[in-house]
DNA sequence: ACCTGTGAAGATTTTCACAGCA
DNA sequence: TGCTGTGAAAATCTTCACAGGT
C-alpha cells in the first residue's frame, strides 16, 4: 500500500454521499482511499493560497502531492467537477468546496483521555485548534494532573467523560492512554456520544458500529519500516549517495516521488 | 479503507520476496496490506503468550485483531502456512515465525530529529527500545535543546546527523520536526544512509526511489474522522447510549468489531 | 467434528487513454 | 494545444467456500 505516502488509512463517505463497502450506499460512493487522500489535497492547496497561486493542474498538484495526475482528477471528481478544462483548477475556490466536502465547515471539539507522555505533548500542540479541532477536554485519572491547567483547559477526571463531553459538544475523541485503560476510554467516550475515535494505544478497541475509530500505532509502523529494511539487505546494497528528487516547481513547493503503494494513511501535523 | 482499524497503511513485501506493486517481482509478493496487519497479529501473539496461552485459531485470533478470519489465514498463508489443521495456531512458534519474516530478529537504532513538543514525547515514551528500536540519537538545531540529555541520549546538533547515523548503524529515522524544516532532515536521514523514514511532519517528502517514507499525520486524521462525524449528522441521530460490543473470550482478550473498510494503518505505541 | 490452506469469485482501487471543452 | 472528466481495463485486496489434514 503506497499512495502519497504510507501511512494509516481508510475513511468515510462524504455529504449525502457513501462510502465504498461499508453500508447500505445510497446516493453516491467515495472510496474511502479517496477520503484520506482529500484531506491531504486540502492541505496542500491551502499552502499554495498562502504562496498566493491561484490555479494549478492536475499535474502539479498531483506532484505535489505525491500522487498520480489521473487519480487526483479522479478522486476530485468523487465530490464534483471544478476543474477548467485547458488551464485547471482555482486553488481557493476548490479549497472552500473540498472543505464543505469534507464536512469541515464547522468546528469540532476534540476531547483528549490519557495526559501521559504522548497526551501531553498532543495537549500542547496548538495546531489542532487552528485547522478547526480545538481540544476542548482533557482527562485523566491520575490525581497528580487532575486539576493542573494545559494551554488553559483543566485536566479532569476520566469519570467526568460523559458529562463533560456532552455539555461541551465533544464529537471526536483522542485515546492516549497506556494499552490497558483504552477499552475503558472509549467506552466512556462512546457513552458520551463520541462517534469518532482516534487511538494511540495499541489495543483494537471494541465499540458499536456506527463509531468510526481510527488507529495511529507506532510501534507497528516502525515494524512496518524495519520489515523494508530487512528486505533491502537480502536485495543487495544501495548505490548512490542519495537525493534523486528532481526539482520540479510550483513556486517552491516540491514535488513528491514514486507515486506510492499503500492506500490510505498520511502526514502527521504535531510538529515541534 | 477500513480492515483491522482504520490507519495508515501499505507496507513492503518480506524476505526474499517483493510486495505487490512496485518494483520487478521475483519470488513470492507479500501485499503491503498484509504486512501491516502482520504487525498487528504480531503484537497480539505477545500479548497472548504472557496470558500463557498456547494455541488459537484464526477465528479467535481474527477476533481479537479485528479481522476477518479468513483473511487472517491467508496473510499468514503469505509468510508459511505454520497451522496445526483441526487445532489452530501455536502462539509461541507462530510469533517466532513472523518476527523473523518482518525482520525483526535484529535491533534497528532509529534516530529521532526535532526534539519539540511532539518529538519530546516520542524521545522519552520507553517502549520502542523494548519492541526493538531503541532510540538510538537524538537531534535538533535549537541551541538551548542540544546537549541536554533525554532518557540518557544527549541532543545533538542537525547538522552531525550523517555522521552520528552512521556511527551508530541507525537504520530508521523519525522526523518531527515543524514542517519547513521537514525536507532538510530528511535529506540528511538519507545522506546518513537511512532508508526508512517515520515522517510525523505535515509534509510529502520527497526522497530517492529506494527509501520508504510513511507518514502519520495527525491533522488528516482528524479530518477523516471529522468527515465521519458529518456523514453521520446527515444520516440521522444515533440511537442506543452504546456499547454493544460482544464479549468474546480467548482468555479475557476482548474481540474486534466490525472489520474494517480502511486498508492499511493501525494501533499506537506512545502511551501515555 | 474442527480448522487450516487456498483457488476462484467478488469488491475496490488505480491506471489507461481519450473524448471533449476552453 | 492544454488539461479536465471518465468509461473501461488492469491491478489489488477481500471474502467465499471447500478440499484436505488431524
Amino acid at each position: 500500500m503506497t499512495s502519497p505516502q504510507a501511512g494509516p488509512e481508510g475513511a468515510p463517505a462524504l455529504g449525502a454521499s457513501r462510502v465504498t463497502g461499508t453500508g447500505r450506499a445510497r446516493t453516491r460512493a467515495v472510496p474511502q482511499a479517496t477520503v484520506a487522500r482529500l484531506a491531504v489535497y486540502l492541505r496542500i492547496l491551502g499552502e499554495l493560497v498562502e504562496r498566493g497561486t491561484e490555479t494549478a493542474s492536475s499535474d502539479e498538484l498531483a506532484a505535489v502531492c505525491g500522487v498520480n495526475s489521473a487519480m487526483l482528477r479522479k478522486d476530485l471528481s468523487y465530490v464534483g467537477s471544478h476543474g477548467i478544462r485547458g488551464v485547471g483548477y482555482e486553488v481557493g475556490p476548490l479549497l472552500r468546496h473540498l472543505e464543505s466536502a469534507l464536512g469541515l465547515t464547522h468546528r469540532q471539539p476534540v476531547a483528549l483521555v490519557g495526559i501521559g507522555n504522548l497526551g501531553h505533548a498532543l495537549a500542547g500542540y496548538g495546531g489542532f485548534g487552528g485547522r478547526g479541532f480545538p481540544v476542548t477536554a482533557l482527562f485523566d485519572v491520575d490525581p497528580d494532573l487532575v486539576g493542573i491547567k494545559i494551554n488553559g483547559i483543566v485536566v479532569e477526571h476520566a469519570r467526568d467523560i460523559p458529562q463533560t463531553c456532552r455539555e461541551r459538544d465533544v464529537t471526536i475523541g483522542m485515546i492516549a492512554t497506556p494499552a490497558p485503560a483504552a477499552q475503558g476510554a472509549c467506552d466512556l467516550l462512546v457513552r458520551a456520544g463520541v462517534s469518532s475515535i482516534l487511538n494511540f494505544a495499541p489495543v483494537v478497541l471494541q465499540v458499536p458500529e456506527q463509531v468510526e475509530v481510527r488507529k495511529v500505532d507506532l510501534a507497528v509502523e516502525l515494524q512496518i519500516l524495519a520489515f523494508h529494511v530487512a528486505r533491502r539487505h537480502l536485495a543487495g546494497s544501495d548505490l548512490s549517495g542519495h537525493d534523486g528528487s528532481a526539482q520540479h516547481s510550483l513556486r517552491g513547493v516540491r514535488p513528491a516521488p514514486d507515486p506510492g503503494r499503500d492506500t490510505v494513511n498520511r502526514h502527521a501535523v504535531v510538529t515541534s
